[in-house]
DNA sequence: AGACCCCACCCGTTTACCTCA
DNA sequence: GATGAGGTAAACGGGTGGGGT
């Protein structure tokens, strides 16, 4: 099998491909790959960047390996050919550089219609077709088992990979909206609950009021008042004692306007 | 039982590309 | 028209859990 990676490694300053995130290792999924260690020095890399061989976006962090690569600040990375060339010149000869699998060798089949002439990576923007496909199956199912995959890479013309990525990001932004919904429903529910506690509270106030322009006639606490939806107003305990059947109370969770049957009319 | 591998998925992030001020 | 900011989506790497051996 062709070697399709290489781990490139000089001495001196060390940095890390953009891509591996800044958190380090360098890691292959392919059994197939394997790791050569080889020296360069910076002409090499510059003969390996005319060659069409080596990642710009690899050679960013070359660029940045400095400044960018001690922190994990989102920066964007100078891709530009002549400044990594100059920054090239400027760096001392012997360095690490650690170059994951794309950096160094030829790309595989599937991966060369997604580089540009200097082997970055070329985004791929899916047509209004390949979307809408995508879209269609995504409403039938939004996950796929290998098969569907493969025949909806094929439909596309897309990599199985790329189909993959793209019903990850979709179900990430299905996921996004939904929690933008819940989070809109909670805030509702959480403003009505806001404006029932200040309603009650401005109840109690006014029984408390009541009570001492009239201790005889209304000696309940707070606690034992019930409250008339529909009229606004209160009334005593002894409507919980439900002793006589004519009065009982009809409430449930999620009832905006819970009803009072057999209320005694005095207490209107 | 548990060690190992593979696979699919999620999550956070990076990056290319696009739009707009 | 050039440019930078911000948004979007494709792509990536790491972590995790389930299933098979």
């Amino acid at each position: 099998m062709m070697c399709n990676t290489r781990l490139s490694l000089s001495l001196g300053l060390s940095s890390t491909p953009p891509h591996q995130n800044n958190k380090g290792k360098l890691s292959t999924n392919d059994d197939n790959q394997e790791l050569t260690l080889c020296l360069s020095t910076s002409s090499e890399f510059t003969n390996n960047y005319d060659n069409n061989r080596i990642n710009p976006q690899l050679l960013g962090g070359v660029n940045s390996s400095v400044s960018s690569f001690s922190n994990t600040s989102s920066v964007k990375r100078e891709r530009d050919a002549s400044s990594f060339e100059e920054e090239v010149e400027n760096l001392e000869t012997k360095r690490v550089l650690l170059i994951s699998p794309k950096g160094l060798v030829d790309h595989n089949d599937d991966d060369e219609e997604d580089v540009h002439d200097y082997g970055t990576r070329k985004k791929l923007r899916l047509t209004k077709e390949q979307s809408d496909v995508l879209e269609d199956s995504f409403k039938e199912h939004t996950t796929l088992n290998s098969k569907q995959k493969r025949d909806l890479a094929r439909r596309l013309s897309l990599r199985p990979r790329q189909v993959e990525v793209w019903f990850q990001n979709r179900r990430a932004r299905t996921k996004l909206k939904q929690t933008e919904v819940d989070c809109e429903i909670l805030r509702k529910r959480y403003e009505d609950l806001k404006d029932e506690n200040r309603r009650l509270n401005k109840e109690i106030q006014e029984l408390k009021s009541l009570k001492k322009s009239q201790p005889f006639r209304v000696q309940l606490s707070a606690a034992t008042l019930s409250m008339c939806p529909s009229c606004e107003r209160t009334y005593g305990g002894a409507a919980h004692a439900a002793t006589d059947n004519s009065t009982k109370i009809s409430f449930s969770i999620g009832d905006q306007k819970p009803h009072f049957y057999g209320i005694p009319s005095q207490i209107h």
